[in-house]
DNA sequence: TCCGTTGGTCAACGCTTGTTGGCAACCGTA
DNA sequence: TACGGTTGCCAACAAGCGTTGACCAACGGA
């Protein structure tokens, strides 16, 4: 029998599932793609290699399942309109601290295709519609918005993945006061040329 | 026999070594330290694959001779104080269109922890110096040079790692014009606390 | 001409990887 | 009690990895 709810079986499994999961976010996050084996995260799981291949058919499917992800970025009409860079930065800042599903992305984004093309999707689908009601000209959305990741990812990289001693040191209101200006004039400066 | 100068017998094997160096670059750029294999790279150079271990020890050895690198960035002193931003980010981009060492750098610095320590070291050798002389208060240079390198590395990682299309799109004097103020700001405004 | 040094190939090693299929234990239901 | 599906472990596979050592060919000074 079909159920109404195609994803919600509520299986016995789901414990277990879950600690898969956690297990390939820590593991994808530390180490990358290639470095995270099945092996080692079913280990961290406390179940047999198999069982992750029961569950998520392969590495790829795994890795997709391990970085799902909803960034919830704020609405703009929320914010003044001068703040809305502060207010990026502040939310960014937060999800990256949360938990390690961005870290694992963009450390299996810097070396594996499919990882960068969730990347690309997840700035395209979430940040660039935010870009384009905050722009003042909407045809330049793309390229602020390229601005705005360029500042904000560049911030995590050496902070979270390359771990720059003085850029770790940062206090979170020192990042937040020193790139807030930077995104707001990203988006909503006239174009310097 | 011994030679006065250390490192240059001017061998006949020179052709080869720089073979291997060229395509260990180009795999290191494309696919990162783990997918970027020996067999690979000999099969590019042309060679076999116990050749690489011969010249360069084993493959730590190959990467740390194919990244060494000196980024010969410009004296503050022989710009305008208020042009150092936008010199500098001129001389990075050239840099990164000219050859694929710091693509390949920063992408194995992504996943793995020697390449991460060897681009902390160029930083910290290179880039923290110049920040010295021109940040209004040296103690605060650490954290400036590491604001400069989240928007200077965040930039490539956008348009070199993750190819992001607007970021890619981007024409070199745009990326100077909306960089060089940011990096400026970096440098020499005071802290905004 | 001989012979040591150098440049290069070949085949194999031990190991790890993702992935598979078989089999035992458990569960809820009838 | 019997049973079909779920959950889990175990052993193994083929492929690919870094790395090694034996071996051959060409060079160059005596």
């Amino acid at each position: 029998m079909m159920q109404s709810k195609p994803a919600a079986p509520a299986r016995r499994s789901e414990a277990t599932r879950t600690a898969i999961l956690d297990a390939a976010r820590e593991r994808f996050a530390a180490d990358g793609y290639e470095r995270a084996t099945i092996r080692a995260i079913a280990k961290d799981a406390n179940i047999d290699p198999s069982m992750v291949m029961r569950y998520y058919g392969n590495k790829e499917g795994l890795f997709a399942a391990a970085v799902a992800i909803d960034l919830r970025l704020p609405d703009p009409a929320s914010l003044p309109r001068d703040e809305v860079g502060r207010g990026l930065v502040t939310h960014f800042l937060g999800l990256w601290e949360k938990n390690e599903v961005l870290t694992a992305l963009l450390r299996v984004g810097a070396t594996n295709e499919a990882g960068a093309e969730r990347m690309q999707g997840i700035f395209a689908d979430q940040l660039l519609p935010i870009c384009r009601r905050v722009c003042p000209d909407p045809e330049q959305a793309p390229a602020r918005a390229a601005l705005v990741s360029s500042q904000v990812l560049g911030l995590a990289l050496t902070r979270y993945v390359l771990r720059f001693p003085p850029a770790v040191a940062l206090a979170p209101e020192e990042v937040v006061a020193w790139l807030g200006p930077t995104v707001q004039r990203y988006l909503t400066a006239p174009h310097p040329a």
